[in-house]
DNA sequence: AATCTATATTAGTTAAAGCTAATATTTAGG
DNA sequence: CCTAAATATTAGCTTTAACTAATATAGATT
């Protein structure tokens, strides 16, 4: 490969792989691997604040990791990208399987 | 899950993906996805000064991603974890396949 | 032993990520 | 309209990651 395009492959992989390296960020994409969760559900599972969760939340919103819908007052989470679901089930398999 | 367990596997998934999330450290273990190089031959390849590669490679043998054999005054390094070729794999058909 | 080549380490600086605390926005219900 | 519930945002501080520059080590060569 030309070294320009590696370059900038590699600095876009490093994007994708810092946005995804962080415990509660994988904790709240684990949840969302089963499905839909809302703001509160999502608190419920993951041992953060409020304002922690939702800056998160913020940051897999914008790298368009999730994606959302209201329903009155409630905020409905889910994954919405398909090489977020590949790499959260390796990395399910890796870390969290026969548990 | 139980929430304890569930905090400590997405602290060791954190921990692991951060290593990976570095663009010289992803050239470099892309570049040995084809199999052992020496040091300069990573310096042919990566785009870093000799010092910056040396501290990138200190922290992936720290990870034990990777492993070394000495000849002569040449070092090479090879991949060694199994989990990182997954990985790799996963991110050469994100970023880099059909180019 | 002196020097060269290959590689590693260390100290110092800068930039980016993540937290806390405070506050704002949006919708629902009385 | 006023208050409460759910969620988001902002500012300030602290920690961690990465770079530069300088230097060190280890083996090869003369």
């Amino acid at each position: 490969m030309d070294p320009t395009q590696m370059l900038s492959r590699s600095e876009e992989a490093e994007q994708f792989l810092k946005q995804l390296s962080n415990k509660t960020r994988l904790m709240v994409l684990c949840s969302l691997l089963e499905g839909e969760h809302s703001v509160t559900e999502l608190l419920d599972d993951v041992p953060v604040t409020q304002p922690v969760l939702s800056q998160h939340l913020a940051l897999l919103r914008e790298a368009e990791f999730v994606a959302t819908r209201r329903s009155g007052q409630t905020i409905y989470y889910r994954l919405a990208d398909n090489r977020i679901i590949q790499i959260m089930n390796l990395m399910y398999d890796f870390f969290c399987a026969d548990d």
